[in-house]
DNA sequence: TTGTACGCGTTATCAC
DNA sequence: GTGATAACGCGTACAA
């Protein structure tokens, strides 16, 4: 079934059918209809492969998130989603998404075959590229254009992203402990090959400093962004007695709140706690977590926005969108509520009410 | 840069090259070496769409995972356990990914069209595809094969699935509760145009009505899989005094706890509580949650594998894989767990020790 | 407004 | 073992 069956079951030749396939202002409306109906009639698609060959563009766009089952799959919801605003997005804009998930080890060579070939996607999203990651040193050999969703670790000024601006929010999250009168705040880190955590922590540090409170080593620890990394830093930072902790998402935020317990220290009383995202999850804990939202969702539409931006020359690399994040002060830092009803976007579905 | 540069660079023919890349053993060793080398050099990569053009195959399979927001990217990691089977099989089979997420509306005509090309990709994978579903209908009308991940609701036999022995499962929590003195056992559902949720409260009505208990409608409530139905349908549950809860899911039943907590009842001693899938959260609950495991990803990898033998017509269809479950007994039931070490393979891991 | 003819980059079928 | 050559199905000048 192809455009020269249609053409002879409507008396026209194939050309007028691609026109009317296409939309083209050529064709009497007569025909056009005529047309239409055939088509209906034998429910023909024209044949995508065919399309991009001669078009020169598949109208596919390639995700790449590249990171290990136990960040992506386990407890954390910001990589779901991630993928639901640039599902969205991508849909929107009449793409279609390809995806390439987990860890690149065994099949490596086969994914970079498949990810450097430029006529398979008009693009490709990177969300969470760690620097010490295979793909990070080929993203300069891509013959087409990209997006990073989360800062690059180098490259900075060459590359397209789509972020937040990690140092301000981590100062504003340790700024706030300090003005509870917090003096041992630790920070439990994400993976570092990542420039968020890096930041964070960089963040976290600024604050320190500035309220001129000493940085201890000892109160700065790595974590997985999950539940059970969360729970083990914890653990190695409870013996430095921390009044209070700054985590690098509210999943380890919930980790860690399990050890805390477990220990028989309470939150915010003998800690205060705060996360960061503003997923679900810190609304489930006991108590609800103080935290830095940020727009997960938007930052996959945007990324996607972007990619299409490029892909049709509206706009010249390289691009960096930073989009806003926000304190959201709940129990889990011992603070009262500045706004304690209406401030939250979320108190209206707030479970705890 | 096409075959045809590479062919004169090298001082062959086209075919030849084609032939190198296609892995022909048609080709001497030592023009093999030279257009291999030269391929290296120029990092040319094969044209996809004007292979797929003449190989009438995409090697691409699409997934469509067509539910609402609420249910996949909230706190409830199922999907994301399935996508990780998918991608991982997927990329072992050495195909690439096309992926559908969220709900269908606006869209509509647009996904559909893409769906129903017949050109874009090799077969597709339904994953929980309500009955209710704007493409539920169109599944007839489909030219490529397809395979279902959790059972459809009508037309069972002419279609491909994977899925567990959903009613069985229920039938083995519910006794389990039975077993152990709970009367006033309640069900929370899931979705009930999803034949997974119909299949579990069929085997909960089984378990009561084999050991001659009464069922009462007011037990029986649904909710949307995720944490917050949960917790509604656990107070409207509460007034019922229902002795026991067996939930659709372990995040429905994470819900449901905060409730029964904060209706000041306690689990197990009040309550018994069990979940289904054993995903990480029915660890972090307290107490940890006895729940059915279900081989999440195995789900998603059997359907992958599955598609690619129905692609290659190794099979004839209709297929219908039944995975295995496992009641997995811990805290939140009251029983003393079975076999205290070892017996769970997540025992080593367990958080709580 | 419609039709003709060519090219997109590859694989497959022949010859040689 | 290698090289022409004809498809594959579509878009698009260009001609009519």
């Amino acid at each position: 079934m192809d455009l020269e069956s249609i053409a002879r079951k409507a008396g026209v030749s194939r050309s007028t059918v691609s026109r009317v396939i296409n939309d083209s202002p050529n064709v009497s409306e007569q025909t056009r209809q005529r047309v239409l109906a055939i088509i209906e009639e034998e429910d023909f698609h024209p044949n995508a492969a065919a399309r991009a060959l001669v078009k020169r563009r598949t109208d596919i766009l390639g995700v790449v998130m590249p990171t290990s089952a136990n960040v992506f799959f386990s407890d954390n919801n910001y990589y779901p989603l991630i993928l639901a605003g640039l599902s969205d997005a991508i849909r929107q804009l009449d793409y279609a998404m390809l995806m390439w998930l987990g860890e690149v080890t065994h099949s490596d060579q086969h994914l970079m075959r498949r990810l450097s070939n430029p006529h398979l996607t008009d693009g490709l999203i990177f969300v969470s590229l760690p620097s010490d990651h295979p793909l990070y040193e080929k993203l300069s050999r891509l013959r087409q254009p990209f997006v990073m969703i989360d800062r690059p670790l180098t490259n900075v000024e060459n590359t397209n992203y789509v972020s937040v601006d990690n140092v301000r929010a981590a100062e504003i999250a340790t700024q706030h402990l300090i003005q509870l009168g917090r003096r041992r705040i630790a920070h439990i880190a994400g993976i570092l090959a990542i420039a968020d955590s890096c930041d964070r922590l960089v963040g976290y540090r600024n604050a320190l400093r500035a309220a001129g409170l000493p940085i201890d080593e000892r109160l700065i620890v790595e974590s997985d962004f999950n539940y059970q990394t969360g729970y083990r830093a914890m653990q190695q930072l409870l013996p430095h007695k921390p009044d209070a902790v700054f985590a690098s998402n509210d999943t380890v935020a919930a980790g860690a709140l399990q050890a805390i317990h477990e220990a028989g220290l309470r939150v915010p009383d003998d800690l205060s706690l705060v996360g960061f995202d503003d997923v679900d999850v810190a609304l489930q804990t006991d108590p609800p977590l103080t935290t830095i939202r940020q727009p997960i969702r938007a930052k996959g539409e945007t990324a996607a926005r972007l990619l299409v931006d490029l892909i049709n020359g509206k706009l010249s690399a390289p691009q960096h969108v930073i989009l806003p994040t926000e304190l959201i002060v709940r129990q889990s830092c011992g603070a009262h509520s500045p706004t304690p009803k209406g401030g939250d976007a979320r108190s209206a579905d707030d479970l705890s009410e």
